[in-house]
Order: C-alpha cells, then sequence, then structure tokens
DNA sequence: CAGAGCGATGCAAAAATTAGAGCACTAAGG
DNA sequence: CCTTAGTGCTCTAATTTTTGCATCGCTCTG
C-alpha cells in the first residue's frame, strides 16, 4: 500500500538503527529517507528520533509512534486479507511464535489440513518460547502465540489453555519402557537429558528435585528437543516430552513414552493467545480457531 | 498528516456519496480525486465504491475499509495527543454525544473544570441519545457517549452506569410540591407535559400506566426538556426530570422538584461509554475519568 | 589528531500528482 | 423520444513533489 511508504520507512529505520543502511534495504538514498522524516517530524511538531553519533534512536515520543505504526500496518493487512475474503477464496497470510514441541508434528499436520481448504494462505512458524514469542506478538512479526511458560506481560490476550501431561521418553529397550506410568523417583535415578535451564520443564523438575533434597544434573543438556529425543538410543537415558510432541500411536522412531504418573509432576500448561486488542486477520482467526477445535478435542483444556 | 490524504479524501467520499462534490470541499479536481480513488482501489486489489447514475456509494469492501480509515485517523490523533502530552501541555479534543438533561449543569460544569486545569484541550458536545449516540461513536464522530437508554450495539463499551432516581417537577405552587417524597398514582392525577414515545422516561411510565389499567395522556408532548420544564409555571402540570439536570440546592428557576418514591419507579440508568477496542485520546481517556469520579460522588454507580 | 561513519542540506533532475477540457453514460422531465 | 443535468472516467500539458548527487559539519574511535 503506497500512503504507507512512510511509515513503512520510518519501521525499517526504527528496526536497523540507522538511517543510512534502512536506505540501503529500502532501495532509496538516504538523503530521500532523510527528508522524509525530517517531513514527518515536522508535521508531527515532535522529533521522532534521537540523533546519535552512530545512528539514530526511537524517542520517547518515537516508541509511541511506532508502536502505532506497527498497528496501523499490520491492521490494514487485516483489513486487506478480509476484503479479498469477500470475493470468495480466502488469502491471507498467518504468522505463529510457538515452542519447538509443537514443530515435530501437530503444528505442520495442522497447517497441512487447513491450507487444503485454503490454499492461498500462507504460513510464518517461528521457534520461539516465552518472552521471545510474546515479543514476536508486540513488534507484528506474529499473529499467534503459543507458550509453555505462562504469559508475563499484561497485553498477551490468552485465548486457550492446554493441560500438557509430562511425558518420559527413553528406548524401547529401557527398563522404564515396562511400566505404563512412570515414577518420577525411579526416572531420577537414570541419566538425564534435559533442556537448559530458563525452560518450563526443566525448572518444574529442579523445584520437585529442591523439594525432596536432591538435584537435578543432566548428563546431556540442549536447547534441542531433536537432539534430545535422538540421543541415548543406546545408553538408558531418559527425556521429557509433551503430549503435543508424540503422535499418535507413540510413533516416535525407536523411542517410547510413558506418562510420569501426575501426582508427580502436575501438567505443564501451554497458553495460546494473540495481542490485546489486536483484530486478527481473518486467515489467522479461523486457523486460531482450527488449532483451538484441535487441542481441545485431543488435550484438557480451558 | 500528509500520509492520510487518500485515506481522508477516500472518506470525504463516502460521506457526501459524489467524487465531484467531495473534490469541491476538498479544494481539489474531480479528476484528480477520482485517479487517487481509483489507484487505491487498484492497490488495494478490489473497488471500494459502487458507482451509481447519481454518485458513488460503498460496497461491501468499502464499509470494512472506511471502518479501519475512521478508526486509523482518530487512532493518530490519539498518538499526537499522546506525544504533544509528553512535552508538558496537555492538549487534545474531546467530543461527547450526550442526552439532553446532561446538558443543562453537570455538563458545563464539569467541562470548565476540566478546562481551568487543562486549557488547551477543546471540547465538542452533540445532543443526541441513544441509537444516534451510538452511531456518533462508530463513525468517531463522538469520543464518549452517555445514554439514557441501554446500549443497543456489542460495540459500545459501559464504563459507568449511573442509577438516576426519577423525580418530578413543578411549579412551587403545585399542591405536590409540599410532599418531600411523591408517588406516582398521585402524580398521574394531574396534566402531564412529557417527551414523545421512544424516550426512555416514556416508555417507563407508560409501562407503569399499562400495568395499572390506566393510560399516560400528556397535556403537552416536546422532545425538548428545555421546554417542557419552562411550560406550566401557572397550570397544574407535573413533569419528571433527572438529578443530572437539577443544580444542587433544587435550583430550578421558580420549579421544584421532588423525588418519586423509588418503589413506584425504578431508577433509570444512564451509561458512560466509549467504542470498544477503541484507545481513546489521553484528553478524552483523563475527561472519562473525572466524569466518572463526578458521578459517583453524587449518586448510586455501577 | 586523523579517519570513518553518521545525519543534514542545496540544487538540479526525475517522478508524481494535478488541472482542464472533453467523453460516455444514466436518470429524470417535458 | 429527445433534452438536460448530473455523474464518473480519460487524455495531455503543467505543476508540484520527491529523489539523487555531492558536500558539509559533527561525533566518536583508534
Amino acid at each position: 500500500m503506497r500512503y504507507l511508504t512512510t511509515l513503512r520507512y520510518i519501521d525499517e529505520v526504527a528496526r536497523v538503527g540507522s538511517i543510512r543502511k534502512a536506505a540501503e534495504t529500502l532501495a532509496i538514498t538516504p538523503s530521500a529517507l532523510n527528508r522524509r522524516i525530517l517531513m514527518f517530524e515536522d508535521e508531527l511538531g515532535a522529533p521522532v528520533f534521537e540523533r546519535l553519533a552512530r545512528g539514530v534512536r526511537l524517542n520517547t515520543a518515537g516508541e509511541i509512534l511506532i508502536n502505532h505504526i506497527r498497528h496501523q500496518m499490520s491492521d490494514m493487512d487485516r483489513v486487506k486479507s478480509q476484503i479479498a475474503d469477500l470475493s470468495g477464496v480466502r488469502r491471507g497470510h498467518v504468522s505463529i511464535a510457538c515452542p519447538q514441541p509443537l514443530l515435530r508434528y501437530f503444528l505442520p499436520r495442522e497447517i497441512e489440513r487447513y491450507r487444503t481448504q485454503h490454499p492461498a494462505v500462507t504460513f510464518d512458524v517461528f521457534v520461539r518460547n516465552g518472552l521471545p514469542a510474546e515479543q514476536a506478538l508486540h513488534d507484528h512479526t506474529a499473529d499467534l502465540a503459543l507458550l509453555f511458560e505462562p504469559p508475563q506481560f499484561a497485553d498477551f490476550q490468552t485465548s486457550l489453555t492446554i493441560r500438557q501431561p509430562v511425558y518420559g521418553v527413553m528406548a524401547a529397550s529401557h527398563p522404564l519402557a515396562k511400566q505404563k506410568v512412570l515414577r518420577i523417583g525411579q526416572c531420577l535415578e537414570f541419566p538425564l537429558a534435559l533442556p537448559p535451564a530458563p525452560n518450563a520443564l526443566r525448572l518444574l523438575l529442579e523445584g520437585l528435585a529442591a523439594r525432596s533434597g536432591s538435584r537435578v544434573e543432566p548428563v546431556v543438556q540442549s536447547d534441542s528437543y531433536e537432539f534430545l529425543l535422538n540421543y541415548g538410543r543406546e545408553e538408558e537415558i531418559v527425556t521429557f516430552y509433551f503430549p503435543v510432541g508424540i503422535p499418535a500411536g507413540n510413533a516416535l522412531e525407536n523411542r517410547v513414552s510413558r506418562p510420569v504418573d501426575p501426582h508427580d509432576i502436575p501438567p505443564v500448561l501451554l497458553y495460546l493467545g494473540h495481542l490485546r486488542n489486536r483484530i486478527l486477520p481473518v486467515a489467522a482467526a479461523r486457523f486460531a480457531d482450527q488449532l483451538t477445535n484441535a487441542f481441545v478435542a485431543a488435550y484438557e483444556c480451558d
């Protein structure tokens, strides 16, 4: 949209922190870009950027403005998709920030399902959990976010909470694999593979261990579940995972998953939500509906 | 704001219903205006106006768009006032739609009070009740609205409900003036001066009368409280009014007001609110706060 | 203290928007 | 059935706005 050019420029300058650099990616001369900004500030009646020796930075007014700008731009996208929607085909774009376990099978399946119905809708999927995911909503890089950690910001609007009991994952030959339900005490006796500290599950386990006087000392630590799940085919390693990451029929290749007794570890909560006060594009709203239905059908939700 | 020019033009065309007419008030050639619109529609990928023989009219896409445009424009105003606010002085503009009784003394007093603190803030006050008031919010002619009728549209966000017991108003020489509290049965025995039908109070009285088998037959009927209150200085007329319209100390010149027993007529509700999902300009939000405080201090509120 | 990097500015060139006149069409009125 | 007034649309030339280029002055860095 042509009339948003100036706003788009300002957004880019704010992101990059330099008029010259922004000018490059915008395929425009720094001089032209600079003038646009000066004019805009003049019209606004107040400067938007602080001029520093090494570039520019948003001042307080700029922060207010950039917020408005991003809101406005994504709102225009929504309007466009809503209008395109009138003519029959659903077009549009959905951008999602979510933690890794969703990427294993739940989200791919859901997106495929959605796209068979609406092939003109495109998707962006970012691996992000907790604060970064909320941040993505905030700067409009994502329409929807899923968090394992409880929302931190007031402008995260939770639309669904999904209870995710913790599952232990191990080799099929593992001694624990014979049991239907795992007790946490047993699990902790085996070598563990765990994600590092600011992770919801990790914190939960550490809290639990601390209460019983012991400590969680994983032998393998990684921020990639991909890695954790593929490690320990031979060792008697135990790791943990969530139902959303485990296909129906327990089909993790060469690994098996067993629920941990919920009395030992309470279910972790998965939050689905979006930016408060934001009207989602049609495609995103519909996809959120579909996700909600899928979650509700498969797990306990609120 | 320069970048909003096209949007402003489209808004005007939508209001006037003709490109040529809009061009006049916008001080521009119809040809230029027409091109802007065509270009915009082209960018958008869909027409916004239906072309009729006598002008243009928004189509469905246009309805969606115009809503976005108005929202966007008033949102920019808000941002501007918020930014101006940073530099110390509170500037801005507040636009209010409210029913007549508020204009008598409550609103003038409150606005004056607000303006002594923030002289750079200007006000628009429109006499409007019920649907027209909600409509004013909807097309962004008003930031705040007060209604005696319960809100009809889902996008009216009530921020305060004020209970307004009904008062009977009559000449000081009127027989009923001797009483502290009026019974509705007594009132209905005297000639009445009332507003016409779609009025909250009128409907209330008719409902009451119907239940007791009688009918309300006013001898004088007017949609102006101004008139109703000034009529009947000599006759034994009774009319009704609300506390918000009655100055402290009961200082209606030559008239007296007495509460009707609340068991006979339940208090009428006055709703203060704004458009849902709209972030109000600083000035409007602050003024709404002040109003709320004033209402809460003087009347029963929820 | 020199150099690199930055935003601001003056001026001419390029791109865009605009005005003016005229066209094609529709709906009413005689 | 024709006229007339009103509408949106289109073409070209004129005008306004925006851009690019070269350059300045400033501030940090090494």
